[in-house]
DNA sequence: ATATATTTTTAGACTAATCTAAAAATAGTT
DNA sequence: AACTATTTTTAGATTAGTCTAAAAATATAT
């Protein structure tokens, strides 16, 4: 068994190496959990002990098949409990992630696959992160976001790239959530801000930094 | 916060406590902790500081107000994951126990009070234990048990006293869940094995061992 | 009441995870 | 290629929780 420190490190590893094709770095770690380099130098020497990550000094980690196996389950059980937590238990979106980061590390099989049943098999979570399924298949949607769209391209909110709560609740507050439809009006090209239309009705001013994170799956 | 070593801890405290009304003795919280005495002495200090117990060295502890309080959350908690795991997902009773001593410790009123809600604020866990209310308040049954019954009493089973996984399993093989009607036809003075009547069905013998630990709600 | 047994506490050591500060390796620059 | 800056690793210390073995306190028995 690994301790939830470890799984946190994994999970980590997993995300970071999305972004990178070489190793992911010791610097990069410590930033997303928030530690010090070297907390990480040593948590890796124990996680390569354990084969769970490739690790040759002073050239970045990767994680073994049984590593990532950890993590993308790990993974799948945060996003199914974020979908419990708003579907079943009446979250709001922006509440829900530091409870699923401690039930995440809930470790078992036949709680994972059932509560996956008992939500009839989710593709995505609140977010529009997708969930893997019980074999560890992740389906990512393209990575287009609003800010790619051109002026009168139309689109359906399908994600968010960014999770912190301030975001999230700002796009409640202009009405925006997954599902939604939306159309640019016109983009502003000094500071890239846009004007939406969002569910055919009003239309909102969305600055670059905000449409940047919306991932938006194009209707035409 | 506290952690999950320190609230297992109160938990161990508080159970302990309701079969005694002296302090509690580091003896016994060591072994139903399954560690050893001067582990606890250590935790007890750390609890005491933390005025969670009151403790006088060599006098046993007992819980303060906060503590108890934490405590009955946390027992709070495992039951109402206990309900959730058996009636929404399709869990046995003698599996749940294990995976709702890790759900336990997730820390959040609004998620307790929430998954309540959604279970329609069950009164008893799926072993008849009565669940505390959100301000802590613990209505218990009274403790009649098989073995206290006569010949030719009936009454319902409403709990058991007992949770291995063996005895829970073998009350299933028997037909013995919470809520099956029970008639005693006849009890045998030598080894006070008795025949009872299930459900008004089959007639089977109970092991004395066995009927001790079957709370139940006499009907006449 | 004194000796014996039991319980509880203390003292000191161990492991996991972390940190700071310093040393070593790598990368970048002229 | 040599110097500088950055990244990574090492060395040594710290904290929470645990343990063993020994000492201290309490309980029990004659």
């Amino acid at each position: 068994m690994n301790s939830f420190t470890e799984e946190n490190y994994l999970k980590s590893i997993f995300k970071l190496s999305q972004k990178t094709d070489n190793g992911v770095s010791t610097n990069s770690i410590a930033e997303s959990l928030e530690t010090k380099a070297s907390s990480v130098t040593d948590m890796i020497k124990k996680l390569s002990d354990k084969k769970l990550v490739n690790y040759k000094k002073y050239q970045g980690v990767n994680l073994t098949k049984e590593g990532k196996d950890i993590a993308v389950s790990i993974i799948r059980n945060h996003r199914l409990w974020e979908v419990f937590l708003v579907e079943k238990l009446n979250f709001k979106w922006d509440e829900v992630h530091d409870l699923a980061e401690d039930l995440e590390h809930i470790n078992s099989k036949k709680l994972t696959n059932q509560l996956d049943a008992f939500l009839e098999y989710p593709k995505y979570d609140p977010h529009g992160d997708p969930i893997p399924d019980k074999d560890g298949n992740i389906h990512r949607h393209l990575d287009i976001t609003l800010a790619d769209l051109k002026t009168y391209d139309k689109g359906i909110v399908v994600g968010v790239k960014e999770h912190s709560k301030s975001y999230l609740n700002y796009l409640e507050t202009i009405n925006l959530v997954l599902g939604t439809e939306i159309k640019v009006n016109k983009i502003v090209d000094f500071d890239l801000s846009m004007s939406v239309e969002v569910n055919k009705k009003e239309s909102v001013n969305i600055s670059h930094q905000a449409s940047k994170n919306l991932i938006i799956k194009k209707s035409n």
